[in-house]
DNA sequence: ATAGGGTTAG
């Protein structure tokens, strides 16, 4: 009789144990479908070992799949682990790339079968919200961790944090991170974090008022000794990169000890964006003889650096050694970066070459590059062709309709080029306005094209004539063939002229003391002329004009850009 | 038995 029932309790120890090896191994849906009757069979459905290891196998969608099937399995009958499971389930989805929303799905699931989440259930779910972007269901979920009373956890808040930044909501992100009681150096990477990319999204609001946020940010943290992790420095890093102080970037960089290969990328990709590219590869040199290996973020980083800088050579010579030196398979987003650097360095041919040349098909992304290039530099036929066969594959990104239509500008095709404008606006799609931001005093103020509602319209606009005057007599030419409007040469200028930066720069000057430094940030990409006005207001008013980009930002002075006209 | 933050070209 004992006998029998050891045999018994061995019998099932080794069931389990099969079980267990069987699902560390399995990789298809099939073998898990077997495995699932094996389980029901051996009655190990109830089993927490055998079921977390089920829910576990996160690499494998087709796992997590299955085991969301398990959950509602009528042979399992899971009250006890119920939360737990649950809680697996989500978090292998909120883990993956393309599934974040089925993470959603059975956390309402779990609400509807008034299963209760508990404080671990919450970072899971937000974190999914994060990875999805969508403000309402963040909300949402905030308001369930209030009611359930979570707030007051840590990682919760942290989380919330976390969400609200990656749904472009800094504002709401701070009102958490302000109610919180403690705060960690997670807490500080979030934020932080928040304001970076707020700024990246063209929520430029933070990301002005980021620089003096950020040395306050550093101030606090040093004052109040919270704990200085890698993940913390690294959020620093990239924030003073991106909010204009990259030598201030490139100071803490050093005084790191144990750099790993996020602070090595975060700073190449920080002198990138400041066209400082010959440092960026240098620095880049040093990281190889210090024997960290570089991954490819690194090469992103590394390869947008000469593209951003004009170092054709150098790109080439980064590109191959990827393959060779380091046995890495390029991605797409390697390939785009040399169609980029090809395009921006006016080799529209070799950029062709490339492409045509490519063991993978070039994505809508590199087309888009790619047709840029040929519009900037004349090969207006070969633009239209590529950009009418983008348009068929993406009918709906509207990028695609703009680019058309400049080209059609650019070839004086008006008619064509208002068709596609009806067409866009049938589709109700529309280009977005460019616009111009600047902090005086502590307060935003933000310029469109034309724009005639702003207070000092009048003094702005008498400033600019003015300073048309005094750049034309230093040789500046405006670049009228920039203006796709059938229109004559005097109202070219003129709209030149009502550009949303120069009317930000001629306020700056004159509501600013002579040479305070003037930094502006705009939604779009920086226009040509624009770009050229400001070198030469740059050294006719003495005055350091630090532009942000869209991409990358322009330290202007002295009539010289950082970007050494590579944008 | 289960948790949170950092790097990515156009």
């Amino acid at each position: 009789m004992t006998f029998s029932a050891t045999k018994i309790l061995t019998n099932k120890r080794l069931a389990e144990q099969q079980c267990l090896t069987l699902l560390e191994t399995c990789t298809t849906l099939l073998n898990l479908t077997q495995i699932h009757t094996q389980i029901i069979k051996l009655g190990l459905i109830n089993n927490p070992l055998v079921l977390t290891k089920f829910t576990s196998t996160s690499s494998n969608l087709n796992a997590i799949n299955y085991a969301s099937l398990i959950l509602f399995d009528p042979h399992s009958k899971t009250h006890l682990y119920d939360t737990f499971l649950y809680n697996t389930i989500i978090r292998a989805y909120a883990q993956t790339n393309n599934n974040r929303i089925s993470s959603i799905e059975i956390y309402k699931k779990m609400v509807v079968n008034d299963v209760m989440p508990n404080k671990f259930t919450y970072p899971f779910v937000l974190k999914a919200c994060a990875g999805v972007g969508v403000l309402s269901l963040g909300e949402c979920v905030h308001g369930c961790v209030v009611k359930l009373g979570f707030d007051d956890d840590i990682h919760v808040c942290n989380t919330m944090v976390h969400m609200y930044c990656c749904c472009g909501c800094v504002g709401s992100a701070r009102k958490v991170f302000e109610g919180m009681c403690v705060r960690d150096s997670v807490s500080w990477s979030a934020m932080i974090g928040g304001y970076v990319r707020g700024g990246m999204a063209g929520e430029s609001v933070a990301d002005l008022g980021a620089l003096e946020l950020g040395k306050w940010v550093e101030r606090y943290v040093e004052r109040e000794g919270i704990r200085k992790s890698m993940e913390l420095c690294n959020a620093l890093i990239d924030m003073f990169a991106k909010c204009g102080d990259v030598d201030k970037a490139l100071r803490l960089f050093r005084g790191l000890d144990g750099k790993t290969i996020v602070s090595w990328t975060s700073v190449i990709v920080g002198l990138a964006m400041h066209g400082r590219g010959l440092e960026a590869a240098a620095l880049f040199e040093e990281m190889k003889s210090s024997g960290v290996e570089p991954d490819d973020v690194t090469f992103i980083g590394l390869l947008s650096a000469c593209s951003h800088s004009g170092l054709v050579n150098e790109g080439r010579k980064y590109f191959s050694s990827m393959t060779e030196e380091f046995h890495m398979t390029p991605k797409i987003e390697h390939y785009g970066c040399m169609v980029d650097l090809f395009s921006r360095a006016g080799l529209v041919k070799e950029a062709l070459e490339f492409v045509n040349n490519m063991p993978i098909e070039p994505n809508p992304i590199i087309l888009r590059t790619l047709t840029a290039a040929c519009r900037l530099h004349g090969e207006l036929n070969l633009g239209e062709s590529i950009t009418k066969q983008l348009i068929e594959s993406e009918p709906l990104h509207e990028s695609n309709y703009v680019l058309l239509s400049n080209i059609y500008g650019k070839m004086s095709k008006w008619e064509k080029k208002n068709t596609i404008r009806e067409v866009m606006g049938e589709k109700g799609m529309k280009k977005i306005p460019g616009s111009t931001m600047i902090e005086l005093d502590n307060k935003i103020y933000e310029f469109v094209a034309g724009d005639r509602t702003h207070e000092s319209y009048k003094e702005i606009h008498e400033m600019i004539d003015e300073m048309a005057k005094k750049i034309k007599m230093a040789g500046y030419v405006p670049t009228t063939s920039e203006v796709l409007l059938d229109i004559g040469q005097e109202e070219r200028e003129d709209a030149l002229n009502r550009h949303s930066e120069k009317l930000a720069i001629a306020f700056a000057l004159l509501k600013t003391p002579p040479g305070t430094p003037i930094r502006i940030v705009k939604n779009l990409r920086v226009c040509g002329d624009c770009h050229s006005a400001t070198k030469f207001i740059s050294k006719i008013y003495n005055r350091e004009i630090i532009v942000r980009d869209r991409n990358r930002f322009h330290h202007v002075k002295d009539g010289v850009c950082s970007c050494n006209d590579f944008w």
